[in-house]
DNA sequence: TTTATATTTCGTCATTTGACGAAATGACAG
DNA sequence: CTGTCATTTCGTCAAATGACGAAATATAAA
């Protein structure tokens, strides 16, 4: 049992494609921005901006440290329309060619130093 | 397990608001395009873009008889994540006010004879 | 066949969205 | 303190979205 607004946050947060496969990224366990950046290929801002309608839809969580923020997928306290729509992105969508190959990418920038993620930003 | 692009599909038809009120005023039974019509107070033109994207994404069936074109939920044999979208839908949001709101309003709509409400249309 | 009517399609328009780079913020290193 | 660096915020811009009315389509009635 939700609020309609609430509710729509979750949805409006779920009908980007890329925003989806964060989530999905996020399986592995958390994951900082610039690792996120590393993995779409997109400037930082617009990957900041995907993590902040994720975190205002309550379908992630943050953590900081030191100079990195890391996202993770939310545990069992979460709301439970957040808790369903996690566990209906995933069964859906956890075996398909996209979250494989994202994650394939993913296993080599988590085998890769942070710093020199971070730096290759830059380019 | 889904292809990503019917996923995206769904996410993207449940991220208005009058549609998932539209999932929801459906749960009583099928409806046709003039009463969904006189329920929302939209355009014909509208509502039918709505249920076109809805049922693009299989979250709802057509039925064309005389005149009408009536509207349902789709059955059991709905593929998974359709059948997880909807019921995830109406677990989350069946109890709010939104939904009593229009059901109750629905309600008078059905005591009304279809011919009546499809003339109060042109006003 | 002609007319009426329920729905859909099309074109338009204002608003929202998602991308970017530049500038602001905040934490650590020197 | 000052500078560095990860992240966020802000402004901009092109593309997508959701609303409408007008015109097209399809079915029923006359």
């Amino acid at each position: 049992m939700t609020d309609m607004h609430d509710f729509m946050a979750i949805t409006k947060a779920l009908s980007d494609p890329n925003r989806v496969r964060i989530l999905l990224a996020l399986r592995r366990g958390e994951l900082c921005v610039c690792q996120i950046t590393e993995l779409f290929g997109f400037a930082p801002s617009t990957v900041s901006k995907h993590l902040s309608i994720l975190h205002h839809a309550h379908l992630i969580r943050s953590r900081k440290t030191e100079r990195w923020v890391y996202y993770r997928l939310p545990d069992k306290s979460a709301p439970v329309a957040v808790r369903e729509a996690l566990g209906w992105v995933h069964k859906s969508l956890a075996r398909t060619d996209e979250a494989a190959a994202d994650l394939k990418k993913l296993k080599k920038i988590l085998e890769t130093d942070l710093a020199v993620i971070c730096r290759r930003q830059k380019c």
